[in-house]
DNA sequence: CTTCATGCAAAACATTTGCAGCTGG
DNA sequence: CCAGCTGCAAATGTTTTGCATGAAG
């Protein structure tokens, strides 16, 4: 929310060198998107951008590098049922959501009470059964205002 | 939680009959499953399930069902990263839900500060940039008691 | 130079769809 | 009866995998 996406992006080519990872220019593409871009993109709109420097780069090649960066918990993955994701590389903690139904944007949100909410409820799961709670996700689905007034809907629905 | 697993099988039923839907004995066994299991069974699970009673069943029987289920709004979809999606029959409406990373138990959650929250977070929404929230989902990861003594994990990661 | 990454194609899955035949109401 | 359901198979769409080539460090 308030970092710099060119020091994000610092941080995360950083972060894939010191685990021996390499900088490919495919590889700095992906980073720098993921790192810069507001919303939240799919593989597939990753694909479409790099494509215009890169046209040769596959999509096994930004699955690849998503994993690698799942794997350090540099990004944050949001699987849906329909079965797409989309991708967070600005803020890999968990933080809600606030998702389109109908047109599949995602913004972030703030709410500054979850936290301590989450906290709570984790620190009497893990008193009562023992639990250890280490991650969460909230959502909240509806209609943006554009995609209300163009009126009912279709689309993603969980 | 409190209703009656009979009658929410008894609900299921007259929804969809009153739908002009029919009650094939497939689709009995369907319904009598999302009503009455404990955990939240996968497509996979409802089919094994099945097999001991109508072993010609096909998965895409299942599909459909829950498909026209989900319609109605009367099954609560999960769906993961991975793909998988989990089902709710017993309760519907949006709650909140505890997965284990490492075996993938699911268990209902109550967390009764939380639809004062969204509702609250909603209601500024709508104010503020005239979003329709109608929905959301809150999921807590980590280890059940099990898989914590079990030793580090594997499996769903979200 | 030595590894690790790329890119292509094939494989692997889960879910959806089309359709002929069956059957609940 | 006949609209709606079943079961099979084929299609779909996304993510994964294997492997030869290429390039980062």
């Amino acid at each position: 929310m308030v970092s710099d996406p060119e020091a994000r992006f610092q941080h995360l080519a950083d972060q894939v060198r010191q685990r021996g990872g390499r900088l490919t220019p495919q590889r700095v593409a992906i980073l720098r998107i993921l790192a810069l871009s507001e919303g939240h993109p799919s593989v597939e709109q990753i694909y479409a951008q790099i494509k215009d420097d890169f046209p040769t780069t596959a999509m096994a090649t930004i699955y690849k590098t998503i994993a690698l960066l799942k794997e350090m918990d540099e990004v944050l993955e949001l699987g849906f049922a329909d079965g797409s994701s989309r991708y967070d590389g600005k803020r890999p903690d968990p933080h809600p959501h606030l998702i389109c139904v109908r047109c599949g944007e995602i913004q972030d949100l703030d709410v500054p009470a979850l936290d301590e909410l989450v906290a709570q409820v984790a620190a009497q799961l893990a008193e009562t059964v023992e639990y250890d709670v280490h991650s969460h996700r909230l959502d909240l689905y509806g209609l943006c205002k554009t995609c209300r007034a163009a009126g009912s809907h279709s689309g993603r629905t969980e």
